[in-house]
RNA sequence: GUCCCCGUAGCUCAAUGGAUAGAGCCCCGACCUUCUAAGUCGGUGAUAGAGGUUCGAUUCCUCUCGGGGACACCA
């Protein structure tokens, strides 16, 4: 909050500098964080940048720069340092405001009131209701769940979806898979079918059929079985912290012709083309977003892609009002992103409100040997089986670590063992060890009153937490910018670390010192709410002992 | 063959083109009569390789090596 508003004075004034010099000025203002060996919060490198173009050297620039931003409020006087950066310090009067800021309403800590809100519905999970769900739906789970709470604290309008393929030849194949299976128990001869659905699942899944499930058809075990998976899907994001706004059928698309006319839709654009039995999309002939070939919507034997539906449905949900759409996949949709890219150029949406999440995979060990995935055999392991041992804060916290991008390990072994190796409870550790001090304060010192001084705060590791509370908001925004809530894991890890060091120097409960103490209070309680909150947009819990 | 992602400490991972590359785990050595030792303090240790762009490269570009994934009128 401080910070933000140090920036946007700072942004003004650099822009009327930079006016005065004839140079061009900086596209964002953005602050970066000073290293940990600096005497400062934060600096600008731009005098680095600006000194070719004015002919002149970094540290004159700098000196210049500092000048133009001297008395900018809440910032000591800034310093221009070698080899050409100008350094702020955050006064110990703005640092003691944010944090009242943050105690008086911790929910709305940071707010920028006037943000310009979004409107992003995050498309996640998508799993096929075949199977249960893999443990890689975890992780597309973390990133879409935690990343729409994050938005929504900041200020957009988020809509959360998991599409679910229920259409024809899927259902067709589990249901022949799952009366095979039941045959099977009945003790009479069937074999699920070669390219089927292999696993054991399905055993249970025919052994909970009803009674009349011996005059069925591999239709009406098809919608058997795909429900009950469904259901198991439902239950399984519900254990894991998921709340979608919808789930939303690709039959809908059918059922309200939707895919028929989006196909029109298409075609009156003259974006569609017959050849060879097929109709086409041309998705390789458009300016922006252009795939590498084109692709077929409808097949030569009349049935639909599972592309068309998909095109019906992100129409769908532009034209429910939503502005942006992000999509979140595994690594094997990667191939499909310039083709929904295409698709939306299609549509007539500009590329830019179409985001594409592509997460790679999660590599499964026990120990020091990888766990072997094979689909064929159906041998997998679930989301539910790793929630139901590591438990889900571990679970979310790891997966909301690591970007998107990473090749992730996930050491069955390591997450069992409920080690340290996970550092879920690192930072669950600062709110429980908080929560305590306040029982014991409420022992101690009794009254409770809100107001302190201070000045009080003194030392390197309370200021050091004090300025670390102020970049809670531009974590959130970090984690807006690039998608993704892994900035904000790992901010909470930083303040955790920074929160241990000062509870064991700085004694928070003295009788004697009851300023002093109710001033720590103060500090541990702005702390203590930028963790619970922080957690809670992770999914995690903040639990008050462990 | 083409395309996408990755390669950072013994291990798992961070680092909007900025300053002395950060954590945790492991290992070694110290800390509990005082608000929770799931903690603290100290020690060891890294950008795969070669070029290029830049005042400055873990970050951008090219190539090499290594690992993962995708290349259907499948979903």
């Amino acid at each position: 909050m401080i910070i933000e508003r140090v920036q946007r004075e700072a942004a003004s004034r650099l822009k009327a500098w930079a006016q005065g010099q004839g140079v061009e000025a900086p596209r964002h203002f953005t602050f970066a964080p000073a290293p940990a060996h600096v005497p400062a919060d934060f600096s600008l490198p731009w005098p680095l940048s600006l000194a070719k173009a004015m002919g002149r050297k970094p540290l004159e620039v700098a000196a210049q720069l500092a000048e133009a931003l001297r008395d900018l409020g809440g910032v000591e006087t800034p310093q221009a340092v070698a080899p050409g950066f100008v350094n702020f310090k955050l006064r110990p009067e703005a640092l003691a405001e944010n944090l009242r800021a943050l105690l008086a309403k911790p929910g709305e800590y940071g707010r920028d009131p006037d943000v310009a809100a979004r409107s992003l519905l995050i498309e996640f999970v998508s799993a096929n209701p075949t199977g249960p769900l893999h443990l890689a739906s975890g992780r597309g789970a973390t990133l879409g769940d935690s990343l729409a709470k994050i938005l929504r604290r900041i200020g957009h309008k988020v809509g959360c979806e998991c599409y679910i393929n229920d259409g024809g030849a899927r259902a067709e194949l589990l249901g022949r898979s799952a009366q095979a299976r039941y045959l099977q128990l009945q003790g009479k001869p069937a074999e699920v079918p070669t390219d089927g659905y292999q696993g054991e699942y399905l055993k249970e899944v025919a052994a909970a059929a009803p009674p009349e499930a011996a005059g069925w058809d591999e239709h009406a075990w098809g919608r058997y079985a795909m429900e009950l998976m469904l259901a198991s899907h439902k239950a399984d994001m519900d254990a894991f912290g998921v709340a979608f706004d919808r789930w939303f059928r690709e039959s809908e698309l059918y059922a309200s012709k939707a895919v028929e006319s989006t196909l029109d839709y298409l075609r009156k654009r003259g974006m569609v083309y017959e050849k060879e039995g097929a109709v086409w999309l041309g998705t390789s002939q458009l300016e922006a977003g252009a795939d590498d070939k084109d692709r077929v919507l409808v097949k030569s034997d009349g049935n639909p892609t599972y592309f068309l539906p998909d095109i019906a449905y992100h129409k769908n949900k532009f034209d429910r009002g939503w502005t942006e759409l992000v999509d979140i996949w595994g690594a094997d949709h990667h191939g499909y992103v310039p083709r929904m890219r295409a698709a939306i150029a299609a549509l007539c949406r500009p590329p830019e409100y179409f985001h594409a999440i592509i997460h790679q995979l999660v590599h499964l060990y026990r120990g020091t040997t990888a766990v072997k995935m094979s689909k064929r055999a159906g041998e997998f392991v679930t989301l539910r089986e790793v929630v139901e041992e590591v438990g889900r804060d571990a679970c979310r916290f790891f997966f909301a670590l690591r970007t998107a991008n990473s090749h992730m390990n996930f050491d069955l072994e390591l997450a069992k063992k409920q080690s340290q190796e996970n550092p879920v409870y690192y930072v669950q550790y600062v709110h429980a060890r908080i929560c305590s001090i306040f029982r014991e304060a409420e022992k101690v010192l009794g009254e409770k009153r809100a107001e302190f001084d201070a000045a009080m705060l003194r030392s390197p590791e309370e200021r050091a937490l004090l300025a670390k509370t102020a970049w809670f908001p531009a974590a959130l925004r970090s984690c807006e910018a690039e998608l993704s809530p892994h900035f904000l894991a790992n901010y909470l890890l930083e303040l955790a670390g920074l929160f241990h060091p000062f509870y064991e120097k700085c004694r928070v409960v003295d009788a004697v010192q009851a300023e002093l103490s109710r001033a720590r209070l103060a500090l541990c309680g702005g702390v203590r709410a930028v963790i619970a909150e922080g957690l809670g947009l992770l999914g995690v819990s903040a639990p008050e002992r462990m």
